[in-house]
Order: C-alpha cells, then sequence, then structure tokens
RNA sequence: GGCCCGUUGGUCAAGCGGUUAAGACGUCGCCCUUUCACGGCGAAAUCAUGGGUUCGAUUCCCGUACGGGUCACCA
C-alpha cells in the first residue's frame, strides 16, 4: 500500500483566501486521516504575477491554522526542490522524451502565424485553436529547422479520434472527446515548461497519490491523464472541488477584503473558528456534529462528503461558530487573546480584567464585538438622567431611582475591599429594594444605569461595579443622585 | 459558441426508489433574566422545470431553464 502523499501548490501572488485555504486544509486532512504526508510546493513560475511577500503570507496562514507541512520549501524533504522555480532545468528531458515516444513533437510556428490563424479562425465564427501544422513535419525537417536554431515549443500531441476518461473522487466518471483537445505547449520558446506539464511531472516526481484543487482544472484533467499515460507514469485520485462564492454567480474575490484569512484574523475571528467554518463549506461530516478541532477533522473527514455544488461563503454562519468558539474557551484565554481589543477600548489599567472578560465572553461573536462594549468605562457618558432611569417595565423613575441610589451610596462606601464582589453588591441591592419597598428590578437597573450612563450594558450593575472599582462606583452613583435631583 | 460540471428551505447541507425530506446558521415566537447577551423550548420555510422508466420518484434516464468552469508560449 502507497502511502498518500498530498500537496497545497499555491502560487505567491497575493494573500490567501478562504477558497485557497480551503483547499490546502482539504489537502491537509486527507493525508493525515491516512498517515500521509502534506507537501507544500510553491509554484512561482510566473513572474509577471509574483507579488513580494506572499510566501510569508502563505508560510505564517499555514502555521497560524495548524496546516503543518512534512516537506516544504523552508525545511525541504526528498523530492525537492520544493519552489518550482528551482525545478526549472528538468523538464525540458521529460518533453523531449514524450517526442521520442512520439507523444510530442516539435513546433516552429511563430508568433505571427498563429495570430494569423487565430484572427482567420475567429473570423470564421470558430473558437481559435491550433491547427497541428507542425505535428506531422519529418524528421528530417525537424533536424534541418533546429541545425537553424529556429526558435520551437513542444507541443503534446493529442489523439484525434476516441475518448478519454478519468474518475474524480468527487464528480464520478469525466469522459471528453479527443477531439476536442488542443495540442498544447509542455515547453515553451524559452525552454521553460509550462504550468500544465510543470505540474504532472512534479506531482509525479513528488510521488503525489492525491491531487485535491478547484474544479476550474477539471476539464484540462484528460490533458494530464495522456501525459501520465504517455510516460507510463501512475494516474493520482482526483479530488476536484467546487468553488467558494460570494453570491450564487460570483466567487470570492480577492478585492473584497473579508474573504481573506488574515482579513478575518483581524477582524476578531479565532483561527480555529474559521477553520472550522471552512472545513464545513462544501463538505458535510457524517453526523450531526459540526464544531471539531483541526484534529477532530482529520478524523472525522471523508472524501464522500465532499459536495459538487458550489458553496456560498456565509458571514453569518462563521460569525455564529466564531461566537460558540469564544464562548468555549476558558475565561483566562478568552482575556489574554481579546487583550488587544479591551486597550482598543478602555486605556484604564486599573480594571478588574478579569471580571471584564467574564462578561464580555458570553456578548460577542468576534473579538472586536468587546469595543463598543465597553465605551462607558473611561468616561460616563452625558446622558439624559430623566429618561434614561425610566423604565415602565422595569418600573423605573426618576425619583424611586434616587430614593434607591440614596440608600445605597452609604452601603457601598462602607464596603471593605474584600467585600466588592459582585455576590455581594447584588445583595446589597436586594437588601435596598426591601428596606425601600421598591421593585428589585428597580434596584438592580438604577444602580447599572448609574454606573454606566447606558440602558443597554454588558452585564449588570454589580459585575460592572466589580469591574471599575469601589472608588469609581461610588463617584458615578453620587453623580447619578446630582442628576436626579 | 463547443466541451465539461452543477441545481434539496434565505445560506451550509443530510438523503443515495417507499422518510412526518435530518441537522446547523439566519428569521420569528415563548421561557430564563437587573438591560443586552448566553442558555432552553418551539414555529415557519426546500427537492429548478417538462417528459419518461417504475406499483411508486428528491433519488434512475432524456430534454429545457438557470448557474459555474474551460477553450493561452498564465498559473
Amino acid at each position: 500500500m502507497d502511502t498518500v502523499r498530498t500537496r497545497f501548490a499555491p502560487s505567491p501572488t497575493g494573500y490567501m483566501h478562504v477558497g485557497n485555504l480551503r483547499t490546502a486544509l482539504y489537502a491537509y486532512l486527507l493525508a493525515k486521516k491516512n498517515n500521509g504526508t502534506f507537501i507544500l510546493r510553491i509554484e512561482d513560475t510566473d513572474q509577471e504575477r509574483y507579488v513580494e511577500g506572499a510566501v510569508d503570507i502563505i508560510y505564517q496562514t499555514l502555521r497560524e491554522t495548524g496546516l503543518n507541512w512534512d516537506e516544504g520549501p523552508d525545511i525541504g524533504g526528498p523530492v525537492g526542490p520544493y519552489v518550482q522555480s528551482e525545478r526549472m532545468g528538468m523538464f525540458k528531458q521529460y518533453a523531449e522524451q514524450l517526442v521520442k515516444s512520439g507523444h510530442a513533437y516539435y513546433c516552429f510556428c511563430d508568433k505571427e502565424r498563429l495570430d494569423a490563424l487565430h484572427e482567420e479562425q475567429q473570423k470564421a465564427g470558430e473558437f481559435t485553436h491550433y491547427d497541428g501544422h507542425c505535428r506531422d513535419l519529418s524528421p528530417e525537417e525537424v533536424q534541418k529547422k533546429l541545425d537553424a536554431g529556429v526558435p520551437y515549443v513542444i507541443r503534446q500531441k493529442m489523439p484525434r479520434e476516441g475518448t478519454t476518461s478519468f474518475e474524480d473522487e468527487v464528480f464520478g466518471t469525466i469522459t471528453v472527446e479527443n477531439n476536442t483537445l488542443e495540442d498544447q505547449i509542455l515547453i515553451k520558446t524559452d525552454g521553460m515548461p509550462t504550468y500544465n506539464f510543470a505540474n504532472v511531472v512534479d506531482d509525479h516526481l513528488m510521488g503525489i497519490t492525491h491531487v485535491i484543487r478547484g474544479n476550474e482544472y477539471l476539464s484540462s484533467t484528460p490533458k494530464y491523464n495522456l501525459l501520465y499515460e504517455a510516460f507510463g507514469w501512475e494516474i493520482p485520485t482526483y479530488i476536484h472541488c467546487s468553488p467558494v462564492m460570494k453570491d450564487a454567480s460570483n466567487k470570492l474575490s480577492k478585492r473584497n477584503g473579508d474573504a481573506s484569512y488574515q482579513d478575518l484574523v483581524k477582524k476578531g475571528y479565532l483561527s480555529e473558528a474559521v477553520i472550522n467554518y471552512i472545513a464545513l463549506l462544501g463538505w458535510a461530516p457524517k453526523g450531526e456534529e459540526e464544531i471539531f478541532s483541526l484534529e477532530e477533522l482529520c478524523k472525522e473527514f471523508d472524501l464522500s462528503g465532499i459536495s459538487k455544488s458550489p458553496a456560498i461563503f456565509d458571514p453569518a454562519k462563521l460569525l455564529a461558530i466564531n461566537g460558540k468558539y469564544i464562548r468555549a474557551l476558558s475565561t483566562e484565554e478568552f482575556l489574554r487573546r481579546v487583550m488587544p481589543y479591551l486597550k482598543q477600548g478602555t486605556s484604564r489599567e486599573d480594571l478588574n480584567f478579569k471580571e471584564l472578560a467574564a462578561m464580555l465572553q458570553p456578548r460577542c461573536e468576534v473579538l472586536t464585538d468587546v469595543i463598543p462594549q465597553i465605551d462607558f468605562i473611561d468616561q460616563l457618558p452625558d446622558y439624559d438622567a430623566q429618561a434614561l432611569f425610566t423604565n415602565k417595565k422595569q418600573k423605573m423613575n426618576p425619583e424611586t431611582c434616587k430614593t434607591i441610589l440614596e440608600a445605597m451610596l452609604p452601603k457601598l462606601e462602607a464596603m471593605t475591599a474584600e467585600e466588592w464582589t459582585a455576590e455581594q453588591l447584588g445583595a446589597l441591592a436586594l437588601t435596598v429594594s426591601e428596606e425601600t419597598g421598591l421593585n428589585k428590578r428597580a434596584a438592580y437597573g438604577a444602580f447599572r444605569i448609574a454606573l454606566s450612563g447606558k440602558a443597554v450594558t454588558p452585564g449588570g450593575g454589580d459585575q460592572i461595579a466589580v469591574v471599575i472599582g469601589k472608588e469609581d462606583t461610588l463617584s458615578r452613583v453620587r453623580q447619578a443622585i446630582e442628576k436626579l435631583s
């Protein structure tokens, strides 16, 4: 039994969008599920589209998400190099081997002839394709041109009749007429391989057993297979995945900021949650559970769960899953992760951050959600007391609130630092409600609003008091009483 | 346009000839509740379409519509 070897082979042309990451994830999962090897290969042969720093983004994204590769450019491996541009010398001999075996041929057609040909075809209402002009040149003619130094490319000689079929794990058997296959270029005038050729040779040389990629390659796969057959190489298992869409008819685009992994993290998404969500985009687990750690995904992942149709990226579902992950964190861990965002919302150092985190944790779906929720902490808003302390449902009005707060103030002043806990403060509010004969909802509400100056707050007055501390609490209660006088 | 592929609630989707057509997100309602959340319970909502095949089609076959992909000396 061959061990499973999969690869993720991105082009460093920008940042990683969610669709890319998903392909990497599936390749990783398939390898790990089978105790196989996950390989990273950088396909950087297109200098035009090369983007500075893109390789680092690929490394960083895969590391952050835990998709660690077993062989790759930075760590090497038995079948390197793992950067395609460093492999450039090795392809031509393979193409020449194909010429010898009659599966490929030299083509001396220059750009002018090709342009003219295509123009003619277009005029005739046809779609452009190579006409096979050099396909049947005699060996003598070929040698003569070669000797004369005429520039050439090497083209694959497609069969003119019959059909080619291949098996895809997702789409099943796919068959195409051979006469629809163009004699594609394998080696360019500059001696370098085209992507399609390099890809086949590299995958074979690297021992790739399962090719996982986007289904934009579905149509070119028959050509790949003909190449494998011509070499007598073993054909890998194909797994083509439908794209991740932005809406019903548009793929997720790189331009649309929120589609990239980096941006999601910046917006306060947890990388575990992002991985979990994108695993679910176009793949369904066997059971009903859908929250999985990467490790669990390795066990759970199965090719039969990959769906054929495109999946629309749903930010609302990602949000919900992210919220679940946030709530599942320990308070300490949540605090650690949310701290940078808390710092954006408050400059105070004296807060009880643990209590603050506990308060905020069930109230955010992304880490950035904490920022607007703590806007009352550094500075009490300039609120309208008459309006804010009026709430029929809570039986609150300015007078009752004033009575309550005045009753609370001395009791608060008397509390020691040890007693200053949410439990004791809650009990205090209850006592006041009993003593004044006023509704307990009003007691709780008055205290909460006095401390926050807001109708809607994360958590109750008792918790807020713990967060901001005794001194600030007393000051805010006094201010409220004054406003109500 | 040729070729290839796809189509189950608003979204992700299970299903693989006979089901009350799962589940999740979202939406709505109720409960819990010191506001807002969390949590709990419940509801509405789906087989693109027309023909076959079959005792019986969401499921199999053909057509139609719609959507996607691909037809480079790009990857």
